[in-house]
DNA sequence: AGCGATGCTAAAATGGTTCTGAAAACGCGT
DNA sequence: ACGCGTTTTCAGAACCATTTTAGCATCGCT
């Protein structure tokens, strides 16, 4: 999953950042209101964490504006009070959920996952295709029953490939959903990924479930794409 | 376990929280009222104890606040006067149990054990995890059979990991739930003390019981994470 | 078959995380 | 106030993951 943070303090931005990492999920970081309110914008995050006191913009009024601009990315805000006016005056701007400082971590993780339960379909603790097996909570891989250790990268894409299933995934895609907002387009980085998974993943067993789609990108299925063997109905070319 | 102390005498507060300490739990003091507020609404905690009488605030009200907020943290009250009416009215607000001042210490411990008996599943004198052995009450750990002598942190963060086995804890969490407020996320003290545990637990056994996952945290499981369970030829790692 | 474009992979370079021992700070009991 | 044991900080070392690089393999088209 993918998270924008917007928060000005520096310490409490980094340590939110590791937290959420190790949490599993890309995290952005903005220092600014401005900034971050570009990059909310993007649309391109499963959700944002919003600090309500920020230097140079208020986050109530950056919330709004979002809504007016028509982001519905799901907004978690950050208050310093936890006084109920200041909750009414943020889900009157448009945030979904809110939290006040200090929070407990765990629950920070937790209310992000409610927000983007309808995103991530049933937030399932076990993952599952064909004859993988993603435990989340675990942090566990198995494929027919065998565990198969990996990095957290390694770990973070292929939860990304297993919950797009039998859809070809352009690098860029890849990119924007896996790597954070300093992904460098023209490296060869994910190639060297899907490598990597490839051998853990792929190679011990009989049947592949990465395949490449030449010119294109990826994708992860237990069909190998365009049928091999009888018909080869016409696809257009461009 | 967690424990918030809301109280404004310094003596009062500071006693309590050593004598907590000396029982294993970790404790976080507030000195008025609106703080402890907002504190124990962060959900963080497994029981509040909480003083009638405070300066800026009533601790009836207080009480009857968090539980008008749907915080459904156990509450011990503390009162001066050990009259019924008292302990009428502060259950009548949502306080869980109550307990005259001047108290027994071990009376207080025992309270709050009995409170977060639910969190706590049954408050089994002896948590197990393999060959690993926790005799609560006696405040022991062996591992096969031969006694360990821990300080007092380390047996605190033992005992949240045997009581969180098979799962990665990311630092976060463990900084959240074993040390108190004033944990500073980017110390390296939660690393200190796990390598300090495994000087004494993991290194004179065979078996390690304490692995790292990289980038991520911390894992107390018999199961190592990696290890696929068929060929271990290849050294390759990545 | 040949060619250029595209993808693959091993290995080096980089950058970041974790470990460790020693010193400093703290807290407790005397 | 002093001394002792515990906890925390610090800095360097060791370790590991990620990215870059560069050469090779493969693909699709002519």
């Amino acid at each position: 999953m993918k998270i924008l943070v917007i928060e000005d303090n520096p310490r409490m931005a980094s340590a939110i950042q590791k937290g959420l990492n190790a949490a599993g999920h890309v995290c952005d970081m903005c220092i600014s209101g401005r900034e971050g309110e570009e990059q909310a914008s993007t649309g391109e995050y499963d959700a944002v964490v919003l600090d309500v006191m920020l230097q140079d913009h208020d986050g109530i009024d950056l919330c709004r504006n979002l809504r007016r601009r028509e982001v519905r990315t799901p907004i978690l805000m950050l208050t310093a009070l936890s006084g109920t006016k200041d909750k009414i005056a943020g889900l009157d701007a448009g945030a979904d959920d809110y939290l006040g400082k200090p929070f407990d971590f765990e629950e920070l993780v937790a209310r992000l996952r409610a927000l983007t339960r309808r995103v991530t379909d049933l937030d399932s603790a076990l993952l599952r295709y064909g004859d993988m097996e993603i435990d989340m909570p675990r942090r566990r891989v198995t494929r027919q029953g065998k565990y198969i250790e990996l990095t957290n990268k390694q770990f973070v894409l292929l939860e990304y490939l297993i919950r797009n299933p039998d859809r070809v995934l352009s690098r860029a895609v890849l990119g924007q959903n896996v790597w954070d907002m300093n992904f460098d387009p023209f490296s060869n980085v994910i190639d060297v990924h899907i490598a990597a998974l490839r051998k853990k993943v792929d190679r011990p067993f009989d049947k592949p479930l990465i395949h490449t789609i030449m010119g294109v990108g990826y994708m992860f299925s237990s069909q190998p794409p365009q049928g091999s063997s009888a018909d080869d109905s016409d696809l257009e070319q461009n």
